[in-house]
DNA sequence: CCTGGTACCTACTCGCCAGTAAGACTACTG
DNA sequence: CAGTAGTCTTACTGGCGAGTAGGTACCAGG
């Protein structure tokens, strides 16, 4: 195949989404640096300088697609929590779509976690506001639901280990695959609302039944 | 600085030991692909050729580095805690080995965490070893304490959930350093062991006064 | 003072890759 | 059918950086 000589002639937003497309995979294969645009644009079925005239640089060819992504998983995790429930309601759904997304688009997942956070680049901006949206999301629900007025710093620096959990527990996850994304869900559920101490001693969080 | 024309005539283990510093060094702050060989000599105060001949190829010399770095910070840890404690006890020794060591050797921690994460590289071994080395080591101490016999899958992937969160709130970390290294490690243990549930209710785990 | 070995250097080669110049094909519009 | 706007190409440049060839200074021991 990607013997053709000419490309079919169609209409641009058709083409970004394409090339889009292309890179999401191969940045999320070899990352930013070890990818190059002649890849890419072979991917896509175009010519390299079609690259250049729709997306730019490949700075930021690359921040888009973080931007695309971080964008989709965002609004997917958003529509699956419901507020006005219960703070572990609320977390337990926020982790199943979470982990839901990431099952249904790893390439999505690697180009954001693995890829972006290793590099300095002018993109990493776009990365670490949508972590800190993460992360103040789930501070949020923290400070919202503790009765104990803890600091501010107490809250935000829990967040972040929570969604680093997350993070790695979805890398594991890569690894695994066998695993239903609902089972590994609950687990990282039981780690953080129950606790080792409690799991040691048996006792499991579980959602309430019906709805 | 770095002007001299011809460096001081060194024994090589001292110059291998000089040029590995450096090497960590620029590795931590630019990451492997962007960091240059002509850097790394100049960091060194000596010239390429020598880093060749002493160390070999960037890969070998990168992957040496992330062998150095992770045998410390293993050994930190692991002359932290002392078997035959109780589980929560060793944990607790465990993460304030481990949030010690990344207190005062943050380039190590960078080149560790952040670059070396960068698949594709025949260094990507080294670094999965020692992670997984971590991860297996937490994975024992929990199927060892718990009651209810855990799946084997089980307990390695929450014992990845928590080798991540430490991971990350070790980066959280880096952006807030006036918190003390105990109060960090404080909370990952309140998180992990006690959970959000009892963290909400006001419920919080302290080490056993004394000893 | 020669002989060899080890530390150390300047000054290259060479391939890869981001980015571009310059033009060719298609299609719509009058 | 001209004109013009938008799609798409081949074929380059220019620089950066890994790795090397071919030396030069320095220090033994004889």
């Amino acid at each position: 195949m990607r013997t053709e000589g000419r490309a079919k002639r169609l209409p641009r937003a058709v083409r970004e989404r394409q090339i889009m497309d292309a890179a999401v995979d191969v940045f999320s294969r070899l990352g930013f640096h070890a990818a190059s645009m002649d890849e890419i644009s072979e991917v896509a079925g175009i010519s390299k300088p079609m690259l250049y005239a729709y997306l730019g640089s490949k700075e930021e060819l690359f921040a888009t697609c973080i931007r695309r992504e971080a964008t989709r998983m965002m609004e997917a995790i958003a529509t699956g929590v419901e507020p006005d429930q219960e703070p572990d309601v609320q977390l337990w759904s926020g982790l199943r779509a979470f982990f839901g997304f990431v099952g249904e688009n790893r390439a999505s997942w690697l180009v954001l976690h693995r890829q972006a956070s290793t590099q300095g680049g002018p993109f990493a901006v776009e990365l670490t506001d949508m972590r800190s949206r993460a992360v103040s999301l789930v501070a949020a629900l923290l400070t919202q639901s503790t009765k104990a007025p803890a600091t501010k710093l107490e809250a935000e620096s829990l967040a972040a280990a929570l969604v680093g959990a997350g993070e790695s527990l979805a890398e594991w996850w890569l690894d695994h695959p066998e695993e239903p994304a609902g089972v590994v869900a609950a687990r990282l559920m039981n780690l953080v609302w129950m606790g080792f101490g409690d799991l040691v001693d048996g006792n499991v969080w579980h959602p309430p039944s019906r709805r």
